[in-house]
DNA sequence: TCCCAGGCTGCTT
DNA sequence: AAGCAGCATGGG
Protein backbone atom coordinates (compact mmCIF):
# COMPACT_ATOMS: atom_id res chain seq x y z
CA UNK A 1 0.00 0.00 0.00
CA UNK A 2 1.31 3.29 -1.16
CA UNK A 3 1.10 5.99 1.38
CA UNK A 4 1.33 9.71 0.23
CA UNK A 5 2.84 12.44 1.41
CA UNK A 6 1.93 16.26 0.83
CA UNK A 7 2.99 19.39 2.39
CA UNK A 8 1.45 22.89 2.34
CA UNK A 9 3.06 26.35 4.37
CA UNK A 10 0.41 27.91 6.00
CA UNK A 11 0.36 31.15 8.17
CA UNK A 12 -2.58 31.61 11.12
CA UNK A 13 -3.19 28.36 10.96
CA UNK A 14 -4.35 26.31 14.51
CA UNK A 15 -4.82 22.72 13.51
CA UNK A 16 -5.59 21.46 16.69
CA UNK A 17 -8.01 24.07 17.70
CA UNK A 18 -9.31 23.79 14.28
CA UNK A 19 -9.72 19.87 14.50
CA UNK A 20 -10.84 19.71 18.01
CA UNK A 21 -13.40 23.16 18.02
CA UNK A 22 -16.73 20.74 17.81
CA UNK A 23 -17.57 21.60 14.35
CA UNK A 24 -16.49 18.31 13.10
CA UNK A 25 -16.54 14.98 15.18
CA UNK A 26 -14.07 12.66 13.23
CA UNK A 27 -10.36 13.70 14.11
CA UNK A 28 -8.45 11.94 16.42
CA UNK A 29 -5.51 13.60 17.99
CA UNK A 30 -2.36 10.46 18.53
CA UNK A 31 1.43 10.38 18.69
CA UNK A 32 1.62 10.76 15.59
CA UNK A 33 -0.87 13.61 14.24
CA UNK A 34 -4.33 14.03 13.92
CA UNK A 35 -6.45 10.62 12.13
CA UNK A 36 -9.62 11.78 10.48
CA UNK A 37 -11.43 10.89 7.00
CA UNK A 38 -11.90 13.58 4.64
CA UNK A 39 -14.37 12.92 1.14
CA UNK A 40 -13.72 8.46 1.47
CA UNK A 41 -10.04 9.11 2.08
CA UNK A 42 -7.97 8.24 5.15
CA UNK A 43 -5.41 11.41 6.46
CA UNK A 44 -3.71 11.85 8.79
CA UNK A 45 -2.59 15.73 9.48
CA UNK A 46 0.41 17.33 11.42
CA UNK A 47 1.24 21.30 12.11
CA UNK A 48 4.14 22.99 12.79
CA UNK A 49 6.87 25.22 11.48
CA UNK A 50 4.30 26.78 9.31
CA UNK A 51 2.88 23.90 7.56
CA UNK A 52 0.46 21.12 7.63
CA UNK A 53 2.37 17.96 6.68
CA UNK A 54 -0.80 15.57 5.33
CA UNK A 55 -0.09 11.65 4.72
CA UNK A 56 -3.03 9.62 2.77
CA UNK A 57 -3.18 6.24 2.67
CA UNK A 58 -3.94 5.94 -1.71
CA UNK A 59 -2.41 8.11 -4.24
CA UNK A 60 -4.50 10.40 -5.55
CA UNK A 61 -4.38 12.86 -8.39
CA UNK A 62 -4.39 15.98 -6.53
CA UNK A 63 -4.37 17.52 -3.04
CA UNK A 64 -7.58 20.37 -4.05
CA UNK A 65 -10.20 18.16 -1.62
CA UNK A 66 -7.88 18.77 1.07
CA UNK A 67 -7.05 22.43 0.78
CA UNK A 68 -10.87 22.87 0.26
CA UNK A 69 -11.60 21.30 3.24
CA UNK A 70 -9.28 23.05 4.99
CA UNK A 71 -9.88 26.23 3.68
CA UNK A 72 -6.29 27.21 2.90
CA UNK A 73 -7.02 29.87 0.92
CA UNK A 74 -9.05 31.79 3.44
CA UNK A 75 -7.81 35.02 4.37
CA UNK A 76 -8.16 34.56 8.19
CA UNK A 77 -6.07 38.37 9.00
CA UNK A 78 -8.76 39.74 6.99
CA UNK A 79 -11.77 38.59 8.85
CA UNK A 80 -10.21 39.24 11.90
CA UNK A 81 -9.38 42.65 11.37
CA UNK A 82 -13.37 42.95 10.21
CA UNK A 83 -14.48 41.98 13.71
CA UNK A 84 -15.95 44.49 15.53
CA UNK A 85 -13.18 46.49 17.58
CA UNK A 86 -15.08 47.79 20.55
CA UNK A 87 -15.91 44.25 21.50
CA UNK A 88 -13.23 43.22 24.52
CA UNK A 89 -15.20 39.99 24.74
CA UNK A 90 -14.86 38.96 21.04
CA UNK A 91 -10.99 40.56 20.82
CA UNK A 92 -9.99 38.05 23.80
CA UNK A 93 -11.08 35.36 22.18
CA UNK A 94 -9.16 35.90 19.26
CA UNK A 95 -6.09 36.86 21.15
CA UNK A 96 -6.69 33.50 22.65
CA UNK A 97 -6.74 31.68 19.91
CA UNK A 98 -5.50 33.33 16.60
CA UNK A 99 -5.22 30.77 14.42
CA UNK A 100 -8.69 29.55 14.31
CA UNK A 101 -10.52 28.51 11.10
CA UNK A 102 -13.70 26.94 9.64
CA UNK A 103 -13.40 23.42 7.94
CA UNK A 104 -15.36 22.94 4.87
CA UNK A 105 -17.74 19.84 5.32
CA UNK A 106 -19.25 17.64 2.73
CA UNK A 107 -23.08 18.49 3.61
CA UNK A 108 -24.97 15.30 4.01
CA UNK A 109 -21.92 14.46 6.76
CA UNK A 110 -22.33 17.91 8.45
CA UNK A 111 -25.93 17.64 8.49
CA UNK A 112 -26.29 13.95 9.90
CA UNK A 113 -23.16 14.27 12.45
CA UNK A 114 -25.18 17.95 13.53
CA UNK A 115 -28.49 15.64 14.10
CA UNK A 116 -26.69 13.44 16.24
CA UNK A 117 -25.59 16.49 18.35
CA UNK A 118 -28.76 17.81 19.89
CA UNK A 119 -28.39 17.88 23.75
CA UNK A 120 -25.28 15.73 23.38
CA UNK A 121 -22.03 16.56 24.66
CA UNK A 122 -19.08 17.05 21.72
CA UNK A 123 -17.26 13.77 22.90
CA UNK A 124 -20.39 11.89 22.74
CA UNK A 125 -21.10 12.83 19.11
CA UNK A 126 -17.75 11.63 18.18
CA UNK A 127 -18.63 8.62 19.77
CA UNK A 128 -22.27 8.22 17.92
CA UNK A 129 -20.76 9.13 14.69
CA UNK A 130 -17.91 6.60 14.67
CA UNK A 131 -20.62 3.84 15.58
CA UNK A 132 -22.14 5.00 12.67
CA UNK A 133 -19.37 5.09 10.45
CA UNK A 134 -18.09 1.72 11.50
CA UNK A 135 -21.65 -0.15 11.59
CA UNK A 136 -23.10 1.19 8.24
CA UNK A 137 -20.03 2.95 6.59
CA UNK A 138 -17.79 1.36 4.09
CA UNK A 139 -13.82 -0.07 4.76
CA UNK A 140 -11.14 2.39 3.56
CA UNK A 141 -7.99 1.83 2.90
CA UNK A 142 -5.08 2.48 5.81
CA UNK A 143 -1.23 2.54 6.18
CA UNK A 144 -0.10 -0.84 7.40
CA UNK A 145 -0.64 -0.91 10.88
CA UNK A 146 -3.07 1.79 11.28
CA UNK A 147 -6.61 1.70 13.08
CA UNK A 148 -9.43 0.53 10.23
CA UNK A 149 -11.25 3.27 9.22
CA UNK A 150 -14.55 3.46 8.02
CA UNK A 151 -16.80 5.92 5.24
CA UNK A 152 -19.22 7.90 6.93
CA UNK A 153 -22.66 6.05 5.26
CA UNK A 154 -24.45 8.31 2.48
CA UNK A 155 -27.99 8.69 3.27
CA UNK A 156 -29.39 6.32 0.76
CA UNK A 157 -27.66 3.62 3.19
CA UNK A 158 -28.89 5.37 6.54
CA UNK A 159 -32.56 5.43 4.77
CA UNK A 160 -32.36 1.47 5.16
CA UNK A 161 -31.19 1.18 8.54
CA UNK A 162 -34.45 0.34 11.07
CA UNK A 163 -34.26 2.27 13.70
CA UNK A 164 -33.27 0.12 16.60
CA UNK A 165 -30.68 -0.36 14.61
CA UNK A 166 -29.89 3.36 14.74
CA UNK A 167 -30.61 2.90 18.60
CA UNK A 168 -27.72 0.68 19.01
CA UNK A 169 -25.54 3.48 18.03
CA UNK A 170 -26.49 5.42 21.03
CA UNK A 171 -28.47 7.92 19.31
CA UNK A 172 -31.24 7.54 21.42
CA UNK A 173 -34.42 10.12 20.56
CA UNK A 174 -32.54 11.38 17.67
CA UNK A 175 -32.88 8.00 15.66
CA UNK A 176 -36.21 8.67 13.98
CA UNK A 177 -34.97 12.35 13.25
CA UNK A 178 -31.97 10.93 11.21
CA UNK A 179 -33.87 7.93 10.16
CA UNK A 180 -36.42 10.24 8.31
CA UNK A 181 -34.12 12.80 7.12
CA UNK A 182 -32.05 10.27 5.16
CA UNK A 183 -35.59 8.53 3.85
CA UNK A 184 -36.57 12.00 2.47
CA UNK A 185 -32.95 12.25 1.05
CA UNK A 186 -33.27 9.46 -0.41
CA UNK A 187 -36.28 9.75 -1.96
CA UNK A 188 -35.54 12.95 -3.63
CA UNK A 189 -37.46 15.32 -1.82
CA UNK A 190 -34.90 18.12 -0.80
CA UNK A 191 -31.55 18.16 -2.91
CA UNK A 192 -28.64 19.07 -0.76
CA UNK A 193 -26.53 19.74 -3.51
CA UNK A 194 -28.87 22.59 -4.66
CA UNK A 195 -28.48 24.52 -1.33
CA UNK A 196 -24.98 25.75 -2.54
CA UNK A 197 -26.45 28.34 -5.10
CA UNK A 198 -29.23 29.74 -2.54
CA UNK A 199 -29.27 32.46 -0.74
CA UNK A 200 -28.63 32.08 3.06
CA UNK A 201 -32.16 32.14 3.77
CA UNK A 202 -33.40 30.24 1.07
CA UNK A 203 -31.11 27.30 1.75
CA UNK A 204 -31.69 28.09 5.44
CA UNK A 205 -35.74 27.46 4.53
CA UNK A 206 -35.27 24.24 2.93
CA UNK A 207 -33.22 22.78 5.63
CA UNK A 208 -35.52 23.40 8.29
CA UNK A 209 -37.92 21.09 6.07
CA UNK A 210 -35.96 18.14 7.54
CA UNK A 211 -37.04 16.34 10.20
CA UNK A 212 -34.98 16.88 13.13
CA UNK A 213 -33.49 20.16 12.18
CA UNK A 214 -33.84 23.39 13.36
CA UNK A 215 -32.65 26.90 13.56
CA UNK A 216 -29.36 25.90 15.28
CA UNK A 217 -28.48 22.82 13.22
CA UNK A 218 -29.59 24.00 10.22
CA UNK A 219 -27.16 27.10 10.90
CA UNK A 220 -24.24 24.77 11.58
CA UNK A 221 -24.76 23.23 8.83
CA UNK A 222 -24.93 26.49 6.62
CA UNK A 223 -21.66 27.34 8.30
CA UNK A 224 -19.59 24.39 8.11
CA UNK A 225 -20.60 22.56 5.38
CA UNK A 226 -21.85 25.21 2.70
CA UNK A 227 -19.55 28.15 3.76
CA UNK A 228 -21.67 30.52 4.37
CA UNK A 229 -19.87 32.88 6.69
CA UNK A 230 -22.71 35.11 7.77
CA UNK A 231 -24.42 31.57 9.87
CA UNK A 232 -24.78 32.22 13.29
CA UNK A 233 -25.34 28.91 15.41
CA UNK A 234 -27.06 29.74 19.10
CA UNK A 235 -26.27 27.08 21.27
CA UNK A 236 -26.54 27.00 24.84
CA UNK A 237 -22.55 27.89 24.97
CA UNK A 238 -23.12 30.30 22.52
CA UNK A 239 -26.13 31.43 24.24
CA UNK A 240 -24.32 32.20 28.06
CA UNK A 241 -21.52 34.35 26.36
CA UNK A 242 -24.32 36.39 24.23
CA UNK A 243 -26.34 36.78 27.76
CA UNK A 244 -23.03 37.44 29.91
CA UNK A 245 -21.41 39.77 27.24
CA UNK A 246 -24.08 41.51 25.51
CA UNK A 247 -27.53 41.01 27.26
CA UNK A 248 -26.22 41.62 30.80
CA UNK A 249 -29.68 41.26 33.23
CA UNK A 250 -32.13 41.66 30.26
CA UNK A 251 -34.38 39.08 28.87
CA UNK A 252 -33.72 38.79 24.74
CA UNK A 253 -36.41 37.51 22.42
CA UNK A 254 -34.76 35.17 19.52
CA UNK A 255 -35.70 37.98 16.99
CA UNK A 256 -34.17 40.92 18.93
CA UNK A 257 -30.95 38.33 19.69
CA UNK A 258 -30.88 37.32 15.68
CA UNK A 259 -31.10 41.75 14.73
CA UNK A 260 -28.25 42.15 17.34
CA UNK A 261 -25.84 39.01 15.65
CA UNK A 262 -26.44 40.21 11.99
CA UNK A 263 -25.57 44.26 13.00
CA UNK A 264 -22.52 43.17 15.94
CA UNK A 265 -20.93 40.78 14.55
CA UNK A 266 -21.66 41.24 10.69
CA UNK A 267 -21.20 39.35 7.27
CA UNK A 268 -18.46 36.98 8.78
CA UNK A 269 -20.93 36.80 12.02
CA UNK A 270 -20.02 32.67 11.66
CA UNK A 271 -16.45 33.40 12.30
CA UNK A 272 -17.16 35.29 15.53
CA UNK A 273 -19.61 32.28 16.68
CA UNK A 274 -16.82 30.07 16.64
CA UNK A 275 -14.24 31.87 18.57
CA UNK A 276 -16.60 32.92 20.93
CA UNK A 277 -17.32 29.10 21.03
CA UNK A 278 -13.88 27.83 21.81
CA UNK A 279 -13.48 30.44 23.96
CA UNK A 280 -15.97 29.48 26.64
CA UNK A 281 -16.11 26.05 26.00
CA UNK A 282 -12.18 25.80 26.02
CA UNK A 283 -10.43 28.50 27.50
CA UNK A 284 -12.47 30.12 30.03
CA UNK A 285 -13.91 26.74 31.18
CA UNK A 286 -10.31 25.30 31.60
CA UNK A 287 -9.87 28.45 33.52
CA UNK A 288 -12.72 28.17 35.90
CA UNK A 289 -12.16 23.98 36.80
CA UNK A 290 -8.75 24.59 37.10
C1' DT B 1 -28.12 11.85 43.28
C1' DC B 2 -28.49 15.81 40.51
C1' DC B 3 -27.44 18.75 36.65
C1' DC B 4 -26.15 19.34 32.07
C1' DA B 5 -24.90 18.43 27.17
C1' DG B 6 -23.11 22.49 19.90
C1' DG B 7 -31.97 20.84 20.42
C1' DC B 8 -36.21 19.58 18.26
C1' DT B 9 -41.12 18.51 18.37
C1' DG B 10 -45.67 18.95 19.72
C1' DC B 11 -48.81 20.34 23.13
C1' DT B 12 -50.46 24.20 26.27
C1' DT B 13 -51.56 28.67 27.33
C1' DA C 1 -46.38 33.76 19.83
C1' DA C 2 -44.27 32.03 23.71
C1' DG C 3 -43.41 28.54 27.27
C1' DC C 4 -42.38 23.92 28.35
C1' DA C 5 -42.28 18.70 29.07
C1' DG C 6 -40.45 14.84 26.91
C1' DC C 7 -37.20 12.69 24.53
C1' DA C 8 -32.02 8.77 25.45
C1' DT C 9 -27.64 8.51 27.08
C1' DG C 10 -23.50 9.48 29.44
C1' DG C 11 -20.08 12.87 31.85
C1' DG C 12 -18.82 15.40 35.79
Amino acid sequence: MNIVHADFAVENYDLPATLGSGQAFGWRCGPQGWTGVVNGRWVRLRAGGGRIAAETAAPAADWQWLRHYLQLDVNLPEILAAFPSDDAALQAAVRACPGLRLLRQEPWECLACFICSSSKQIVQIQQITALLSRRFGEPLPVPPGEEPAYSFPGFARLADVSESDLRECKLGFRAPYLRGTAQKLAAGEGDLGRLAKLSLDEARAELLKLPGVGMKIADCVLLFGYGFPEAFPVDVWIMKALRRHYFPRRSVTPARLRRFIRSHFGPRAGYAQQYLFHYMRVIENARGTK
